[in-house]
DNA sequence: AAGCCGGGGCT
DNA sequence: AGCCCAGGCTT
């Protein structure tokens, strides 16, 4: 092996051993912990993984308990975190380690890799970190540090390069010391080699980082952009309760599978695109939207709009406009049409999973 | 290979 | 306001 790399190995390895965060998934050796931290971290900060990953393991503290809990739990647990086929594939998983491993992590790649929501990059991460086998873990962040260090110019979001990665970051790994190393490639990456302004002074590989020696460790790793979500308008309905329901709210569960699957939303509808609807005016606005209710079996009145809300989703910019409604009569909500319907209040809230984005309306609207 | 899955941070 | 970040699954 040349001298760059033994060098990369070494100094990383030191560097890490003297600067690794201390992050709850660290404080016990535990392969559950670095799953579900794993599983969590996919797509997220760690900041914003911290509070989830403690309230998770304290609720779920064993793969025993994840496997025993109820979904609807699980997925409160994730309420916020996004990507929920994450939460709901990490409690499948959970099963079967519970059935076919009694209950443990197998040290086992092949059976590992096996598991629902494991992929190559989670695999390597749970096999190296939790039972320090020799394997690649191969993210974002080592992709990202790989093409500046050995100044590599093949585009990272073509599948060939991860495998290319791949073999280059298990060449690295120092003889036992999987753990500590793959966790320092993607520490370096995490708080030095960033995307938009790496602290290559602070690198300590910076000597040898062929990327910073040409002067491009800004234009690496190259990367193809991904295509802009498309634009949705949605009218939704803020429908409150009178009577015995005063003071709550009506929401709905969307379906098992697709977008924010299982999840809890205002009542709402997609505004079809092809009469240059996006120029509606508020009373047409208000009618269309009181016909989709009524389609439903929802005999509301819109009154008057209450807020505007954005969301980007990856692929799907989501414009809402939500109107206040009057609640003329309720057909049979519960089970029509497999849409299920409820009232509810803060209270309620508390065992139903919504979106961030409703989350946040509600909560406004509730305080 | 391309599209489907959330949410937040930085400039 | 607009840009970027990014694993795994499905098709």
């Amino acid at each position: 092996m040349d001298v760059q790399k033994r060098y990369f190995s070494r100094e990383l390895l030191i560097w890490y051993r003297a600067n690794r965060r201390d992050l709850p998934w660290r404080r016990h050796s535990n392969p559950y912990y670095t799953w579900v931290s794993e599983i969590m971290l996919q797509q997220t900060r760690v900041e914003t993984v911290k509070p989830y990953f403690e309230r998770f393991i304290s609720k779920f503290p064993t793969v025993e308990a994840l496997a025993d809990a109820p979904e609807e739990e699980v997925l409160k647990a994730w309420e916020g975190l996004g990507y929920y086929s994450r939460a709901r594939n990490l409690q499948t998983a959970a099963k079967e380690v519970k059935t076919q491993y009694g209950g443990q992590v197998p040290d086992d790649k092949a059976k590992v890799s096996a598991l629902k929501g494991i992929g190559p990059y989670t695999s390597g991460a749970i096999m190296s970190i939790a039972f320090n086998r020799p394997e690649p873990a191969v993210d974002g962040n080592v992709m990202r540090v790989l093409s500046r260090y050995f100044r590599l110019h093949d585009d990272i979001a073509k599948p060939a390069t991860r495998a290319h990665m791949e073999h280059l970051a298990q060449e690295l790994i120092p003889e036992g010391c999987a753990s500590d190393f793959n966790q320092a490639l993607m520490e370096l990456g995490a708080l030095v080699c960033t995307p938009k302004s790496p602290a290559c002074l602070l690198c300590p590989v910076m000597e040898h980082c062929a990327g910073r020696l040409a002067g491009e460790e800004l234009v690496l790793p190259v990367k193809t952009k991904a295509k802009p979500p498309k634009p949705e308008l949605r009218y939704a309905a803020l429908i409150e309760g009178t009577g015995e329901h005063a003071g709550k709210v009506l929401v709905r569960q969307r379906p098992a599978t697709g977008l924010l699957a299982k999840m809890w939303e205002l009542p709402h509808l997609l505004v079809p695109k092809q009469a240059g609807l996006f120029g509606m005016n508020e009373a047409e606005a208000m009618d269309v939207l009181r016909g989709g209710l009524l389609a439903e079996g929802i005999d509301a009145v819109p009154t008057a709009r209450w807020v505007d809300a954005e969301h980007t989703f990856s692929h799907i910019h989501w414009q809402m406009r939500v109107f206040r409604c009057e609640l003329r009569e309720l057909m049979e909500l519960k089970d029509k049409e497999r849409t299920v319907y409820q009232w509810t209040g803060l209270e309620e809230m508390e065992h139903l999973a919504f979106p961030n984005l409703f989350l946040r309306m509600l909560k406004d609207y509730f305080q």
